[in-house]
RNA sequence: GCGCCCGUAGCUCAGGUGGAUAGAGCGUCAGCCUUCUAAGCUGAGGGUCGCAGGUUCGAAUCCUGCCGGGCGCACCA
């Protein structure tokens, strides 16, 4: 509905000669204010020379819409123009949630449109801990909020299993391995000394033999290295596995290495003039696009920076043909943005090319108290043990729940608990409420009848329940654009409380035939969206709970 | 010192491409319900939207400057 009355103000703009004004059609937050309010006239006044008021009853003089749609309008405060939406434009959208079902909200406006969102991108050098969990909530569920959308996605993580970090985890999986051969183990300076090197060196031993402690030390680093990648990424794998998040592609930066592209996306930037020599090194002149210094690709020692491959990496997502990419990266690393951003301006992509979501850091909090976190010690809470604590659906929406660029508390005891005060509880319990009915009534949701008299519906919340199903389209839309689930976790919890309070009030079986069909349908539309809802942030609908 | 993010009710946070009386949950207080489709309902109180200027008919929202918190500022990865 509000398309097409949007569709008739705009015309009616046109038509007093203001075409392509930016005016507001939105749900007001107050009832009194009608089903939908625009602030056209305000917007329209100055051209108008009128005051909005009247610009208003101009405005409600030339609108010419279906009849049917709209009930009642009203000219309101300094110049808005209320709009309340007839009952059988309500039961026609009732009638279109039941007939969309599971793909009530998805949108095709993304058709097309090819999207790399790469994230979680973690060394694979220890355990996830719960940063990594939020930027993995954050990313599978911006990749499907797109998907929701229409956009082709790939969910891609990129694996940094090239370089130095990776030589002193090899170094110091071997120290474990001659530990677990009897043998004194100095882990190497700025090697990992966490204990779960010790858990991969005893698996080592197990799977090549305990002759595998006695090879040559270059040999046997060199096999670790491989092995400790290996079981670390394995690892890592298991834990979003157990999160729900899963990649299409696992994108090696060795295999940037190894396939060359290296040394071609240099002269790529050569080509274009844009890098030099100075001391020894060679820059690239991010300066011209953006970035507040210079930046170095090949050190004076003859390797590489990590920026090059980064560069070569991007370069490779663009040359598969991806029309955006999104990357999402931890708070620690936005100092890095707008020197990519200059590497792509530089190979002269169009700026919408590349996106970064920064996601910023969560502090657990237990019993009102930050559970630190010291990888120092090695004592911190690592994804797996939230995910063992809350469960999988609970620790992503607590991710998902609030904006990414502010700090997330994550509340442990509010997470495990099982009452209405916490949000997943109550989204998912409002669900498994509205299958009960079904349940009780045995019924097949599937089958209840789209068909009914809405003007049977004698309480308000009937609608108000209605009114507030009809919004979802417009929230996985805004979701998806702006790249916030959590506008979606919020909307959830609005439209739990408009469940729970209709379902107490308003019954549902035994009412007179009318009554109880036509809230068959709506408990039927309801489930669908709160499923609908939850099935995009990744977290499962309960029947019952 | 420079850059980015944040600062809204006691707490946790929405609202941020300018619009109507700034919202929600929790907590607090006062009542109600104890029926069923368990985990409920109603109401109240609570705010200099960090501070100060500016733009505007209109600012939590945009601009500038400060204050406070976080994170970054390598020929590290």
């Amino acid at each position: 509905m509000s398309d097409a009355l949007r569709a008739a103000l705009a015309k009616v703009a046109v038509d007093l000669g203001a075409e392509g004004a930016e005016f507001v059609l939105e749900r007001p937050k107050d009832a009194g204010h009608g089903d939908l309010a625009t602030n056209l006239a305000m917007v329209l006044a100055r051209v108008q020379k009128a005051p909005p008021r009247a610009v208003a009853a101009r405005i409600l003089e030339a609108l010419d819409l279906p009849a049917g749609t709209i009930e009642k309008t009203e000219i309101a405060g300094p110049g808005f123009i209320n709009f309340w939406l007839a009952t059988d434009e309500l039961a026609s959208a009732l009638r279109g949630i039941i007939a969309a079902g599971p793909g009530y909200g998805a949108h095709t406006f993304g058709e097309g449109l090819r999207y790399n969102v790469e994230f979680v991108s973690v060394n694979p050098t220890g355990p996830l801990h719960v940063g990594h969990g939020r930027g993995g909530a954050l990313g599978d569920a911006i990749a499907s909020l797109l998907e929701w959308t229409g956009h082709t996605v790939t969910r891609e993580f990129y694996l940094n299993d090239a370089g130095v970090q990776i030589d002193r985890l090899a170094e110091s999986l071997w120290a474990r391995v001659q530990e677990a051969a009897g043998r004194p183990a100095v882990i190497p300076e700025g090697g990992y000394h966490g204990g779960y090197l010790r858990a991969n060196a005893a698996q080592v031993l197990e799977q090549e033999g305990r002759a595998f402690a006695d090879l040559p030390v270059e040999e046997g680093v060199r096999r670790c290295r491989v092995l400790a990648v290996r079981m670390q990424r394995e690892e890592q794998d298991r834990d979003l596995a157990s999160f729900g998040v899963r990649f299409d592609v696992i994108a090696s930066e060795q295999a940037i290495y190894d396939r060359g592209a290296i040394p071609e996306t240099l002269a790529l930037l050569a080509a274009r003039g844009l890098t030099f020599e100075q001391d020894g090194a060679l820059w690239l002149r991010t300066t011209d696009f953006g970035d507040d210094q210079d930046r170095v690709l090949r050190k004076s020692d003859g390797t590489f920076t990590y920026f090059l491959p980064d560069i070569a990496y991007h370069v490779d997502k663009h040359d598969r043909g991806f029309d955006h990419v999104i990357d999402v990266w931890g708070a620690d690393h936005h100092g890095y943005v707008p020197r990519v951003r200059a590497a792509m301006r530089a190979l002269g992509y169009p700026e919408a090319f590349f996106d970064v979501s920064i996601v910023q850091l969560v502090k657990v909090m237990r019993g009102g108290e930050e559970v630190k976190m010291s990888k120092r010690s090695g004592e911190f809470i690592t994804l797996r043990d939230l995910i063992e604590e809350t469960g999988p659906d609970a620790a992503r929406y607590f991710f998902l729940m609030r904006r990414a660029d502010s700090q997330l508390n994550f509340d442990l005891d509010l997470a495990t608990s099982q009452s209405d005060e916490n949000p997943v509880f109550y989204v998912q319990m409002a669900h498994a409420r509205m299958h009960g009915i079904f349940r009780v009534a045995g019924v097949d949701p599937d089958e209840v009848d789209a068909d009914v008299r809405l003007d049977a519906l004698p309480a308000p919340e009937d609608r108000e329940l209605l009114k507030k199903l009809t919004a979802f389209p417009e929230i996985t839309a805004r979701a998806a654009q702006e790249r916030e689930p959590h506008r979606l976790t919020g909307y959830l919890e609005d439209l739990a409380r408009l469940t729970h309070g209709w379902y107490h009030k308003c019954r549902v079986l035994g009412e007179p035939t009318e009554v109880e069909r036509a809230r068959l349908a709506l408990a039927r539309a309801t489930r669908i969206v709160l499923a609908n809802g939850l099935t995009i942030l990744g977290l499962t609908a309960p029947d019952r709970m």
